[in-house]
Formats: C-alpha cells, structure tokens, sequence
DNA sequence: GTGATAATTGGATTGACTCCAATATAGGAG
DNA sequence: CTCCTATATTGGAGTCAATCCAATTATCAC
C-alpha cells in the first residue's frame, strides 16, 4: 500500500527500527510515543497520552505508563524525575546531559555535559558507594518568568 | 522548674534559639523534628513521624508535614526529592553540598561540595535561565548492597 | 494573666503512579 | 497466507506521598 520513498514511512522506519532494535515490537502506540517525545522533549506522561489521544484516537494512561516503562528499561528512553514535577522523558540518552528547571515554571531545557563520559564527576569522597553516574539539575528562572517578574515585581504596589 | 545546667535544657535551648530565629513559634513538636533530625540526617517525613510518636506519644502526619515546611521555607532544613524516594530532610544548609544514593536501597549519603558557593558549577550555555543552584545527585551502589550482590550475583547459578 | 497570632489536628482530596486480570495484537512457525 | 503464542493494551482498583481546609489548641508579646 506504501510507496518505497514515502517519507512518512521512513521516519517511521528509523522509529520502528529504535524499537526493534530494543527487543520490543512494534506498535502504533509505541511509534507515536517516540515521535511525540521526538517533537516535544522533556514530556510528561499526562501530555504524552493528550498528544497521542490526538494523534491515535485513544489511549489508555496505563499504558503510556507502561511504553515509557519498557523504552526506559530498554534504555531508548531517560526518565527524569525532577522535584515538583512528574517524571519527564526524553530520547536523548547515554549522552548523560544535564538539565536546568525554572523554580517557578517547572519549564526544563537540556545542559551539555562538558565532560561526556559517566560518571562526569568525581567526588573525593564516596562513602564506600560505587558510582555510575552523576546526574546535574540547574534550578533558577527560565526567560519567561523573567520576564514577568520584571513587568510584576513581588514589592510592587497593589 | 529545670535547672540552669540541665544539659537537656541546653540541647533543647540550642534547637529552641535556631527556630526562634528563624521566626518560628518554640513548640515541642519543632524540637523533636530538630532533634530527629540531627540524629538521623535524610529522614523521611513517615520516619519522622514514627520517630516523635515513640518520643512524644502522638504527632499527626500533618503536623510533621507543616512543620517541615515551615523549616523549609525559614531555610534551617533542607529538603531533597531524588527519584524513587519520599522527600528527605537535613539539617545542613547553605554549605550546597551533594548527594550520593543507593540505586537498590535508596540509603543517601553526603557528599561535600568541593567548591562550597553556589551555584558550584557553571554550565557555558544556560538558555536564559537565571541560576542559582547546581544540584548533584550521585547514583551508585552502597556497600551494604554490594556486599548482598557479592554473595548473591545475578548470574549464579541457580 | 490575657488576647492576637500561629501551630496542630482530622478528614477529605489530589496527583502520579502501580498492580492485576482480561482482551487484543504482532510477528515468527508452518 | 494462516495460525499460534508471547507480548501489548486496557479498565478498574488500589497505593503512596502529599496538600487543602476548617476547627481546635497552644505560644508568647503585652
């Protein structure tokens, strides 16, 4: 039914391909997970099963709770699990990035890794644990909130 | 009725001044999460709860949550939600030290800061975001767990 | 002591998951 | 291509941590 060069197909394929690759199979489900966190990274479960009721009809929570489970298991997808936010995923993996979260917003982006390899601190330190990884969260305020902090300053007058 | 040299009375006023100056009414509720604390930094707001109860025959789940809170907010206790685990609690604050955790058990552990200030790392590109802390989580295995893998691998036979 | 302010409590509610058992589907064997 | 079985998906119930609210109780400045 599909021609050799559909691009569709072929973005699909790479997705489709990701999955397999993992050892799992390949569901419609699954694809739009990873294309809906290829589209907006940094999702939340809730936002993830909005996206894909959109784009699929329906889906059930349970089970983008139990894609995300799987692809993370798999290790196609990271899980975060900031304070004050659900867990958010991204694609995104082995790069062991870093992530800054606005204190107001809760809005995330993704920090470079200056080091790469993992884990990319050591400390003097370690209390007998052994190490594998050193995961970063930057807090402060993201440029949105800035902004209405300036427009609103708290000691304003009301 | 107490004496001048009770060295309870002395405990209890060091712990007593620390949440007078942060503003906050003296009750013997406060106390006891203070003292719980120091003895057992990275509690849990359910271990708290267990801990005063033995102490002070009867605390709600509430009041040790408002009043962790309350010690939050006056900066005297620092709270930190890594993954996998309810909100932990310490005493030491402002000296922007780390973290190390367990990936099997959840135990935590300190780790100093080699820098002190914060935020102590600077990532070069910051999209905008204002920063004032770097939090760092070290993820690993604990002695007491690897001592447990050493006797049990995972692929002994079986 | 007394009263204004703050702390504690119980009960109801929420959010984010997780568990389990039943049904539907993917994809290799034949 | 068809069938079979392991794997996915789903609904529903249940959990765990935490928060909201209104009522009662206690602290401490005066």
């Amino acid at each position: 039914m599909a021609g050799r060069h559909d691009p569709r197909e072929e973005a699909d394929g790479d997705l489709a391909s990701l999955v397999r690759s993992a050892g799992l199979r390949v569901t419609a489900t699954r694809l739009a997970v990873l294309e809906a966190l290829a589209r907006r990274p940094h999702a939340d479960a809730e936002s993830l099963v909005a996206d894909l009721r959109r784009r699929l009809g329906s889906v059930s929570p349970q089970t983008v709770y139990s894609v995300l489970s799987a692809f993370v298991e798999a290790g196609i997808v990271r899980r975060i699990e900031p304070a004050g936010s659900p867990a958010l995923h991204e694609l995104r993996t082995g790069d062991n990035h870093h992530h800054v979260v606005c204190r107001r917003c809760g809005a995330t982006a993704d920090i470079d890794c200056a080091v790469g390899a993992r884990p990319c601190l050591t400390p003097s330190e370690t209390h007998g644990y052994v190490l594998d990884e050193a995961e970063v969260t930057f807090w402060g305020i993201c440029p949105a909130c800035q902004q209405k902090s300036a427009r609103k300053p708290k000691n304003s007058k009301p």
